[in-house]
DNA sequence: ATGAATTCGTTCCATATGCAACTATAATTA
DNA sequence: TAATTATAGTTGCATATGGAACGAATTCAT
């Protein structure tokens, strides 16, 4: 593949970025990602500049606005965050005053997280700017396409159990790339 | 281990999972924040392990590999990284001369990336792996169900540059929280 | 019950990452 | 042309993050 040298612009013009989108060995999830780069990490930087949270902070509280009295774990399990980064972001919230945390009556291990009205406060100042970026990003659809983007969103990720957490396959796609790339 | 799925309370089942994912006010924003997590992740940590590439690396040589000849700057602004993150990695690839770059002939700051050999040895250990565990997150849609799925995100990708870049829109946003969360 | 194995959460350490400041080159304006 | 402004890429610094090792609580198998 040979990059053409009509390169006088620096721009990257419309259809050349949906050229180059559709270029990749896995359109699926490169442009996923694309989309979701843009939608997310700007936003994240504002949140943490103006209210002090860091993203895995933010992406707590918001956890917790709708699953309050979860522990940690449940956390861990339901966002793929590593414990470390999750336990990190509890202590953090609880020192601040957004969160407390009760010990789990069930299991002295386990420690179930509550937001706070000062939590509340700070999830209500970000997710309002959250749902608009959202609203940008589906202006392309129509009605009847969201509503078509909602049901394969939801069909995908309720097979995301199937082939995650399945340790084994990672070790197989291990093997298979070092086996490849030995020198 | 317990055996089965009947009623293990720390496991979150399917179903309940699903209501956690709806539960959100950002419905889509984190229905596929959530699948891409598990998506890309626990990957890019097996070919840091296996190959010696950092996540910014091996994105860098995925990009390369159908966009060869590119300037960083248009990495920076085609997949959003900040340019130290990409500086970083174009150095990093060139040493273990995966890449090799050339000054632009037409502009003497820019410098223009080639994958080399070894370059296309590592993009090929890994690609197949992340195409995989891309046809095993599609596989809970039919045929007809993938080409509706392309089609919605090219529509949503193509709204992007609309959207992003407007840092006029992001201070707005860092205003109107400040605002609301002032003590 | 006793001891082995497992799980929840924390901490240490190494590394990855973003921002801001900087150098060098190019473009713009007078 | 000279002076100003803008852009490509690098580097110093502060911080964010993941893995492994750990302590404590729990579960499992005798």
């Amino acid at each position: 593949m040979k990059s053409d040298e009509s390169k006088n612009e620096k721009d990257v013009g419309l259809q050349d970025r949906d050229a180059i989108l559709n270029g990749t060995e896995i359109p699926f999830a490169y442009k996923a990602s694309y989309i979701l780069n843009f939608y997310r990490e700007p936003l994240f930087r504002v949140i943490e500049n103006e209210l002090g949270l860091k993203r895995s902070e933010a992406i707590l509280l918001l956890f917790l606005s709708f699953r309050d009295g979860v522990a940690a774990q449940e956390m861990c399990d339901l966002t793929g965050h590593s414990k470390t980064n999750v336990s990190r972001a509890v202590n953090a919230l609880n020192k601040n005053g957004m969160i407390t945390r009760d010990v789990d009556p069930g299991d002295n291990r386990r420690q179930l997280l509550y937001l706070t009205d000062l939590g509340r406060r700070a999830y209500s100042a970000f997710i309002p700017e959250l749902m608009a970026r959202e609203a940008s990003m589906l202006a392309p659809l129509s009605k009847a396409e969201r509503r078509q983007y909602m049901s394969l969103l939801t069909k995908i990720a309720g097979g995301v159990p199937g082939w995650t957490g399945k340790s084994d396959d990672l070790d197989a796609s291990a093997r298979r790339m070092r086996r490849k790339f030995v020198d």
